[in-house]
DNA sequence: ATAATATATGAACATATATTCATATAATCA
DNA sequence: TGATTATATGAATATATGTTCATATATTAT
């Protein structure tokens, strides 16, 4: 009984062994799609970076700006600013200007959930 | 008023420039520890890689072994098991040996929360 | 206008990382 | 025991990525 080994062609036409062709088939069709994919692994990629997500848990607490991120860092300004831009291009903070200052702060709830629940797992 | 400027010394004693000290001082405080924070990150980075995400959703779906994952993902089984390491190091997934399969499962709900809380970011 | 301040950005470099390939281990089958 | 199957692992390589440095933009002050 039970595992039947398989063997079927992929898009490349090889051979591949398969030993749950059930299950692959079956997490085939329920898989989200591969832009939600795609994306979602990019907000994990920009969270796995330990100065981004000393900036992002530094946002949590409080509103601040380049230099005070770079003050509670320890990273150049200019190192602070370019991950800052990468965590706005994935929509996790949001700016707003104030004169010559720019207060950066999480885009929504959406990201501190993220961080609680992160934080749960790791302290699990 | 408002935003006075400060200077102060940092560690290695090099003047830092601060328009916010205070909201500095405070995420000093209230900030996660260093080692819960690269910890953290860490499990961030390991789903922050598009293949090994697949694969942990993957998970979430059905329980697998090398084959059916590298069938699933595309990856030589070389690739997924090096990954599976990588996912494995950080407890994020379990293992159960039947024979010579080794069956691969997530490891808790703590990260079936993650990639639910990740998911509703993405699509948000 | 000119100077000073705050932030952003492009290029370059050094490090990290994912895959491949060859090989090793571990379990089952003949 | 010897052969086969499933998975793991080390080294090598190619690519990705973070920081630095120099410079650019934008706002405010004199």
């Amino acid at each position: 009984m039970g595992t039947a080994r398989a063997k079927f062609l992929d898009e490349d036409g090889c051979r591949v062994r398969v030993v749950h062709l059930d299950r692959v088939e079956k997490a085939r069709r329920e898989i989200i799609s591969e832009r939600e994919l795609a994306r979602l692994s990019l907000t994990f990629k920009v969270l796995g970076d330990p100065n981004r997500l000393k900036i992002v848990m530094a946002l949590r607490i409080s509103e601040m700006c380049v230099c005070d991120l770079a003050a509670f860092t320890g990273l150049s300004e200019s190192a602070v600013s370019h991950q800052l831009r990468r965590l706005k291009d994935l929509a996790l903070i949001k700016n707003r200007r104030d004169g010559q200052v720019i207060y950066y702060a999480l885009d929504d709830e959406h990201v501190a959930g993220l961080l609680e629940v992160g934080l749960e797992q790791v302290r699990e």
